[in-house]
DNA sequence: CACTGTGGCCGTGGTC
DNA sequence: GACCACGGCCACGTCA
């Protein structure tokens, strides 16, 4: 049978056979084309590694140990030359980490013991050697990377003149390569498969230990064409009680996009609320029926076998309740219960493809916490919003009202045992409507988070829970399959960590500006990367060798020399983001939008990937190790790309008024109508694109106002009439909506040429705010609260003290999720503020003179150049210049005598107590 | 085992 | 009042 296959997942086990050899069984999760779920066993793969010139010792130690199938020679390049290296192929995945932590050569500083005089010169005159450096007796050979040590320890036997605890490290250890890509990763580049593919094999009886449509036994892959299959859509929600934790309720909601049907089912509680105090009888009754309501989820999953679970915040919540009262109810099942261990598991929650238990996984460093069952994605529908939409507020009544105008239930959810007593149907239908709720937000058209998913699991080549998994897997994925098939070594990170300079951002010209031309460099980093042959295959430390000399002084090959793999692989990135692009026009033309808005995502998913591969080079992660010279080049190069533009453009009389990065906006003199601001505009670009480098006449702005870096708005008139803001509130998420729609209301005004109306604008509404007349939301301020102790001095932090109390009040309190109050003290320190809660009147009175005085900051920042600072802004009196725009240099500032260049603004504070 | 980057503004709390 | 550090969020073409 031949299957085409959408790929969703991927785990492998380590089977018993008859015979007693166990046997690696590679699985596939995935959809096929006719929306039938499959799981895909794929026998005979071997897990492997390499290990760079292995001593003697460490080859017997490979080759006498029964866990190791193979162990073979190979040649791999490594930095520019063809080394030997042992290919090592192991019995388990598993083993891979043992072999590492037991042979892994760790150090590279070599220490010889009275070594004899002609070693030492010998060791000197090696071109791999850094330094040799003698004291007191000991020689100290320091060398780039550990492979050089190691190549030095192999060719002058070095071990000999170790004392015993140097010898240690070194003995009988190696340089390991490619020993930590996953193993079911390996199964994919090395066949070369892609997010779709077609499978031949058999297909086998389903049995009870998979839940999919079909069970197929595969024996050969080949390539097939990309579709979009249909998936299932789980949502749920849990209610428990916070008091004591039990569950009283999961509600689900089941779509399958197939034929849009949809299924609910409530499992719950057989007994009322929890009390304090109850019998040993009733605990053991008590916790018994819970057990049957986890049975029963893990059950209704099993059987209703969705591609997607989601639910609102339940990577937090409702996943981490499930895993608590099962280890609580069941005891902790699959492995160790030791607590330290990174990864745990529970297999009463067997809702995945496979029998093995839901896990939990936790990053070390942020605490984020992550759920897996096999073969199916779990995404929460909170990360999502915030990713997709950056709403003002996350929680889900208001994320519900903003999108589809519906909101949650009317319960309690501080109360939960008393409600739970009181109205339990009430309690199960919001459970329902919740997720419900998180259901639509996942595939809401602004959302469409599994969309995006899939979309960038093609270009990425990978199942698509792969690439939720972070953007450097969707560049090793590409990276890696080039590397291999061209015998270059793989070795992994160091882990270090360095600092290097970023992008040039120009000294913004404050004011306001008239017919203002913007133009930028398009995908400035791939281009710098295509440009200047960067790539770890093309480095090299020889200057006769060297093309490209980077501002910092790493230099890489011609292309006719050795065309570098990352160039190659970011030229294709942009290729196929040409054709993407072509397809769409091609779709639209003929009227086929949903293709021309798939051929759109598709061509933005590689945009993102040809992006991060200048953010891999500059990471910890990154395997190659020129990092500290790759993303370097890249952002110095495009420094100086910049750079050439505007100082050209100054040198000729044109005044820029602001850039970063990779643009740059500048007005002339004589260029005053929109034809000869684009007859320039196109002249400039023109001129600087030569090559691979596009200098693009991006927008022509009739107005253009800044006060600082990245701080700018203007109003755009060509290609299309647009009002352009950048880092001010109305961007902002922890802005109050009065500023914002202040601000824009302010903006537009000094967009029109009415400056004198957008002071008087902000002064009523400062006055307005003064004397409270103003709605209660508009006031709402809502910041991201982190965990607690994560912070230098939490109580000092007005946020932070807001989440507290509500986590006292008896809300669940999630890390990162934005926090919604209102300031009630604006002047003591800390502030005060009271919580806003969905559904509860808020009933303190807001500190009016705090959000005036907040305000007219804001808008003093906008209406100073027209002579009306803060004070003014507050007082109500103010003068104006008459002239408003800037030519070639800023505004005089009319109250004030003009500042020069490197005069610090005096901040003037007014005092608000006379309207108070 | 996780896992893209640097530059910058500004409100706030704290110190001198 | 000047100055600093922290924290949050934004600009980088809609992700640089």
């Amino acid at each position: 049978m031949t299957f085409d296959v959408r790929l969703l997942d991927s785990t492998y086990s380590v089977n018993q056979k008859d015979d007693g050899v166990s046997e690696v069984i590679v699985k596939l999760f995935g959809k096929t084309r006719e929306n039938k779920s499959i799981t895909i066993l794929c026998p005979d793969f071997k897990p492997y590694f390499h290990v760079f010139e292995p001593s003697p010792a460490l080859l017997k130690a490979f080759k006498d140990s029964p866990d190791v199938l193979s162990v073979e020679d190979v040649t791999l390049e490594y930095k520019g030359s063809q080394e030997k290296f042992a290919k090592v192929s192991v019995r388990a995945p598993w083993m891979v980490p043992k072999f590492r932590g037991q042979y892994e050569l760790k150090h590279k500083t070599i220490t010889l013991v009275d070594p004899p005089e002609e070693l030492v010169e010998k060791l000197r005159a090696e071109p791999d050697v850094l330094e040799v450096s003698v004291l007191n007796g000991g020689v100290k050979v320091s060398t780039e990377d550990r492979v050089y040590s190691q190549k030095l320890i192999n060719r002058y036997g070095l071990i000999a003149y170790m004392d015993e605890e140097d010898a240690e490290k070194f003995h009988t250890k190696g340089v390991f390569f490619a020993a930590d890509i996953v193993f079911t990763n390996r199964f994919i580049y090395d066949h070369d498969l892609e997010t779709c593919v077609r499978v031949s094999g058999d297909l086998m009886e389903r049995s009870n230990e998979y839940t999919t449509d079909l069970l197929l036994k595969a024996s050969r892959f080949e390539k097939c064409d990309i579709f979009t299959p249909k998936l299932k859509i789980l949502s749920f929600d849990i209610e428990s009680s916070i008091k004591y934790n039990n569950i009283y309720c999961i509600c689900l909601t089941v779509i399958n996009e197939e034929d849009g049907s949809r299924q609910d089912r409530r499992i719950f509680s057989e007994f009322g609320a929890r009390e304090l105090k109850i019998s040993a009888e009733e605990q053991k009754a008590r916790d018994e029926d819970e057990r049957r309501i986890l049975k029963e989820f893990v059950r209704e999953v099993r059987a209703l076998d969705p591609d997607v679970i989601t639910g609102y915040n339940i990577n937090n919540f409702d996943l981490a309740v499930l895993f608590e009262r099962a280890n609580k109810l069941f005891g902790k099942g699959g492995g160790k219960p030791d607590e330290e261990k990174k990864r745990q598991s529970n297999d009463e929650l067997g809702f995945g493809r496979d029998t093995l238990g839901m896990s939990r996984r936790e990053n070390r460093t942020t605490g984020f916490v992550t759920w897996d069952v096999k073969g199916r994605l779990i995404l929460d529908g909170w990360l999502s919003v915030k990713k997709e939409l950056r709403p003002k507020r996350e929680g889900l009544g208001y994320v519900s009202t903003m999108l589809f105008n519906d909101t949650k239930d009317n319960i309690d959810s501080s109360h939960m045992d008393d409600e739970w007593q009181a109205r339990k149907d009430e309690v199960i239908h919001y459970c329902l409507k919740d997720a419900d709720l998180a259901l639509r937000i996942l595939t809401h058209p602004r959302i469409q988070a599994i969309s995006k998913l899939m979309d960038v699991a093609i270009p990425a080549k990978l199942p698509v829970k792969e690439v939720s998994g972070g953007q450097n897997r969707m560049i090793e994925s590409l990276l890696i399959r080039m590397v291999d098939r061209e015998k270059v070594a793989v070795p992994m990170s160091s882990g270090e960590v360095y600092d290097y300079e970023g992008g040039f951002v120009y000294d913004t010209k404050p004011g306001l500006w008239e017919w203002v031309i913007g133009l930028d460099f398009s995908s400035m980093y791939p281009s710098q990367v295509i440009k200047h042959n960067i790539c770890f295959t093309s480095f090299t430390k020889n200057k006769a060798e060297a093309a490209h000399t980077s501002p910092v002084g790493a230099m890489f090959l011609p292309t006719e020399k050795r065309h570098g793999i990352v160039p190659r692989m970011v030229e294709g990135l942009l290729t196929s983001r040409k054709q993407a692009k072509a397809a769409m026009k091609k779709a639209k033309e003929e009227g086929n939008l949903e293709q021309a808005d798939y051929y759109n995502r598709l061509q933005n998913a590689i945009k993102i990937m040809a992006n991060a591969t200048y953010g891999y080079f500059g990471t910890k992660f990154c395997r190659w190790p020129y990092n500290r010279y790759i993303a370097p080049s890249i952002t110095a190069w495009a420094r100086d790309e910049i750079k050439t533009v505007v100082t050209t453009l100054e040198s000729r009389g044109y005044t820029v008024i602001a850039g970063d990065t990779d643009s740059v906006f500048f007005t002339s003199k004589e260029h005053r109508d929109l034809e000869k601001c684009k007859l320039l505009g196109f002249t400039v670009q023109q001129e600087f694109s030569a090559g691979n480098m596009h200098l693009e006449l991006e927008k022509v702005m009739i107005r253009f106002f800044a006060h600082a870096k990245k701080r700018y708005f203007g109003k755009i008139i060509w290609p299309e009439e647009s009002l352009l803001v950048r880092g001010y509130e109305p961007r902002r998420t922890d802005s109050f909506d009065l500023q914002s729609e202040t601000m824009t209301k302010v903006f537009q005004l000094v967009l029109d040429g009415k400056p004198e109306e957008a002071v008087n604008y902000a002064k009523d509404t400062v006055h307005d705010t003064i004397k409270g007349k103003v709605d209660l939301p508009r006031l709402v301020i809502s910041k991201s609260v982190n965990e607690f102790d994560s912070y230098d001095n939490p109580g000092s932090l007005v946020h932070v003290n807001v989440a507290k109390k509500l986590q006292e009040m008896g809300y669940d309190f999630t890390p990162g999720m934005k926090t919604p109050f209102i300031i009630t003290n604006g002047s003591a320190q800390p502030q005060k503020a009271e919580p806003v809660i969905e559904g509860v009147q808020f009933t303190a009175r807001p500190d009016y003179k705090y959000y005036a005085e907040r305000l007219a900051m804001a808008l003093a920042r906008i209406t100073e150049p027209f002579g009306c600072d803060e004070r003014a802004l507050i007082q109500g009196n103010s003068q104006r210049s008459l002239e408003f725009f800037c030519d070639d240099k800023p505004a005089p500032k009319a109250e004030a005598p003009v500042h020069g260049a490197n005069v610090k603004k005096v901040k003037q504070t007014a005092t608000l107590d006379m309207f108070m």
